[in-house]
DNA sequence: GCGTCCAGGTCTACC
DNA sequence: GGTAGACCTGGACGC
């Protein structure tokens, strides 16, 4: 076994972070409660898979536990923690938007709660095609089709750990494969086309993280991509780290008319209108009001 | 066990 | 620009 030590940033919530949304319960992720640990699997520049398991420790910083493994170097314990701290959003500055809710009585539980960095996968290409497999389905559906592509097109590392699919795994294979192996019905074209595209170097997937394309038209960017609509499009913008689309999907709409409406369904425009004046941080304070109940429990799901 | 209906976003064709 | 219908699956429900 060996450990690397990673030190948090200020604000920083572990278990907010980890169950910022439904990510941590999608493989390569994997909560493991009776450790009170995240397990995440790694694929490293020179293809070597890692299994790593990310705890928190009592002040301020992180271990990263890693098989006792003489070929992990030293470039590869940089990676290690460059993928931690890409996945856990070390990097992005949240002074400004902790400022903002702290002007606004209703959310000042969130600078206290260092509420705010949304867990993301460490490559654009599996945030995006989770995101696909999220549209218009159940999250019981989402997981079958993450999990299948998983198990069946990513690399096994024992009896039960597999890491995500490269864009080349998928783009070799057909249409009929995705919809009957992976079970993800007519989106099979969509990842089949946006694998290939990847995988061709067509489009650059990761370059949007680093973007400096006003954020309007990298959303425009990032809806080019078949199978995205509005909904995918302003959820990936939260994970490339802009928050100015609320990406409202059924169960977000009904929360916000629950929790400001009594109950009362109305127009998006009423749920655009609402959070306005929060103007770049919008969908941030937007997710952060839908899920504040989650909460309310160590393991929300 | 089987058939029917519904919910869930996005795309395409049409107005 | 707005709208209707198709896409596909799992789950709920009735028989």
């Amino acid at each position: 076994m060996r450990v690397l030590i990673l030190p948090t940033p200020r604000h920083f919530n572990f278990w907010r972070t980890i169950y910022s949304h439904g990510w941590c319960s999608l493989p390569p992720f994997r909560v493991e409660k009776e450790h009170i640990r995240l397990r995440r699997l790694l694929t490293l520049p020179g293809g070597h898979v890692v299994a790593a398991i990310i705890r928190e420790n009592e002040k301020g910083s992180l271990s990263i536990i890693l098989p006792a493994d003489k070929t992990i170097g030293k470039k590869d314990c940089d990676a290690i923690r460059a993928s931690i701290r890409t996945c856990l959003r070390f990097d992005e500055e949240y002074s400004e938007f902790y400022t903002e809710a702290r002007r606004h009585k209703e959310y000042r539980w969130i600078p206290k709660a260092g509420a705010g960095r949304l867990l993301r996968a460490p490559t654009v290409f599996e945030d995006v095609v989770k995101m696909i497999c999220t549209t218009n389905c159940s999250w019981a559906l989402t997981e079958i089709m993450v999990g299948n592509l998983c198990t069946k097109l990513g690399v096994q590392v024992n009896e039960s750990l597999f890491t995500f699919p490269i864009p080349e795994a998928i783009a070799e294979k057909n249409e009929s494969f995705l919809r009957k192996e992976i079970r993800s019905g007519y989106r099979a074209p969509y990842l089949l086309e946006l694998s290939r595209r990847v995988a061709k170097g067509d489009v650059h997937l990761e370059s949007w993280r680093s973007s400096s394309l006003p954020t309007e038209e990298l959303f425009e960017e990032v809806r080019s991509v078949k199978g995205i609509g509005p909904y995918a499009a302003g959820n990936i913008l939260k994970l490339l780290g802009r928050y100015d689309y609320l990406g409202i999907d059924s169960w977000c709409r009904k929360k916000f008319f629950e929790i400001h409406k009594n109950g009362r369904t109305s127009s998006d425009k009423v749920i655009e209108r609402f959070y306005e004046p929060f103007g770049k941080w919008r969908g941030l304070f937007f997710w952060l009001d839908v899920t504040k109940h989650w909460y309310d429990k160590k393991f929300p799901f």
